[in-house]
RNA sequence: GUGGCCGUAGCUCAGUUGGCUAGAGCGCCGGGUUGUGAUCCCGGAGGUCGGGGGUUCGAAACCCCUCGGUCACCCCA
């Protein structure tokens, strides 16, 4: 059998499996989740880098060969050039690339919101494309940037409302401590192949570190005895470790050591950090995670810098907020509502108010499609409309109501735009508007 | 990728051992009442019962395949 699917239009016109369309008012949560994020990075001096979709295979191998996300997870295709290319699987590789591209002043310190792409069986909280924001600083080696990271990140959930989210800490040591550990690791492990099975002596051979971070609970009962990462630091990354954990005490910033913390790309030295959702089930708990990286930028054929950064599944934490009930956001009222009563008479009288309002920035709506009186004004209460106005048959005046009061005023249809502004904005139109511009 | 559970209207669901024209609430549309938009009342639209095949006189229901969701594993955000 080849491996193509046969598909009915039924199956076709749909959103791919395991992704999902964000519609609104939804999406208003979406973006303002995108908004949180960007306001917050912008305070710490972090600038928007947007970066294709997509990368030539080898930027995201170096994520790491032995992690799933890149063996088994990946979109690979060849373009119509015949070259590799790979839809991004995770933030940091494209970032670094660009950073090694354009080499810009370090350290460099910048936001994104992008959708990553893994091929894998979806499940709650768990999709084909999902999208995260996240932060890198690129080109300091200063434990002071591993605190700012976390506490960028930290505040946002913060922000977001959440409260029951933890913060795990651990260190991956620098190159030498980690490779040293590795073999200490392996050393003990290696007797229990034979108890442990074989998926446990190939991640033994093929990524010994993830073992740590295994739910098998015979793994763990070893792993427990095992020799612990943060024991096995050299002198310089135990003291940059230690700094980082002073700094998030000197800030109030909350956080565990979790010696067994190992994140799922191969990159990560020194800090990792991962966030758990509390309100979630463990399965999407993580709703968040980074780290330090030593070596991605060299491996790029860029200079040997330090960076460090994290990402946030937005779908999880958005997850988290519902759990949490917290970050609810509701439509902005509307300014003005624009009821037309002469239904019957064709015309663009209720249109042109619309653009004035909106020409001097008012949010405004109306009725479209002929619709009867009361379904207008059921319209202009869904909206939350402040004030609505009722186009009658004189044109000469108007009748504007205001929600709030209930009150009625009879307004000049040539002042009625900037009677609205005052009354909607607290201040007169500058420079007087439009008012002696109507048609 | 492996295994379990699930799939009926836009949403949440009911539908008895297989048997009338597949229902309800919410939402949507129209109308009525009202101190113009709440409440309340009346009416309407909307369904290839996820899809295909099979069993049967007869399938939303039973069987097989498939698509999708969900849970566990794996992995991760």
């Amino acid at each position: 059998m080849s491996g193509e699917r046969s598909t009915s239009a039924r199956d076709v016109f749909r959103a791919p499996k395991g992704t999902h369309d964000i519609l609104p008012p939804a999406s208003r949560r979406f973006s303002g989740f995108v908004d949180a994020f960007s306001g917050r990075a912008d305070q710490f001096g972090y600038g928007l880098v947007v970066t294709p979709i997509f990368e030539h295979l080898e930027v995201f191998l170096r994520v790491g060969e032995s992690t799933d996300v890149v063996t088994k997870e990946m979109y690979e295709f060849d373009d119509k050039g015949g070259r590799r290319l790979a839809l991004r699987p995770e933030g940091t590789a494209s970032v670094v690339r660009a950073f090694v591209e354009h080499r810009p002043t370090e350290p460099w310190k910048v936001w994104y919101s992008a959708p990553n792409f893994r091929y894998e069986r979806p499940q709650k909280g768990r999709y084909r494309q999902h999208w995260q924001v996240g932060a890198e600083v690129i080109g300091s080696p200063d434990p002071d940037l591993d605190i700012e990271v976390i506490d960028l990140a930290t505040g946002f959930f913060a922000a977001l409302g959440l409260s029951r989210v933890r913060l795990k800490l651990n260190s991956m040591g620098d190159a030498e401590s980690r490779a040293a550990y590795i073999g200490r690791l392996r050393a003990f492990l290696e007797p229990h192949v034979s108890t442990l099975g074989d998926d446990f002596g190939r991640m033994l051979a093929n990524n010994p570190l993830r073992i740590l971070d295994s739910k098998d609970p015979a793994v763990i009962d070893v792993v427990e005895r095992a020799p612990q990462l943060p024991e096995h630091l050299s002198a310089e990354a135990s003291a940059h470790f230690e700094q980082v954990q002073e700094g998030l005490q000197a800030l109030g910033i909350p956080f565990e050591l979790d010696p067994r913390l190992v994140r799922g790309f191969d990159y990560y030295t020194g800090t990792t950090f991962e966030f758990a959702a509390e309100s979630l089930d463990a399965a999407q708990d993580a709703i968040g995670g980074g780290g330090r990286y030593d070596g991605l930028a060299a491996e790029m054929g860029g200079p040997a810098v330090s960076g460090i950064g994290f990402g946030i599944g937005i779908e999880r934490a958005l997850l988290a907020c519902d759990a949490e009930g917290v970050f609810a956001v509701p439509a902005a009222p509307l300014d003005v509502f624009v009821i037309d009563r002469r239904i019957d008479v064709a015309g663009t009288a209720a249109a042109v108010i619309l653009h004035e309002l909106r020409v001097e920035g008012l949010t405004a709506e109306k009725a479209y499609g002929g619709r009867s009186e009361k379904a207008q004004w059921k319209l202009a209460a869904r909206h939350e409309a402040r004030f609505t106005v009722v186009l009658d048959s004189s044109a000469a005046e108007l009748i504007v109501r205001e929600r709030s009061t209930g009150e009625e005023h009879t307004v000049p249809r040539e002042l009625v735009v900037g009677w609205l502004y005052e009354r909607a904005s607290g201040s007169a139109i500058p420079s007087g508007g439009l008012q002696g511009r109507r048609p």
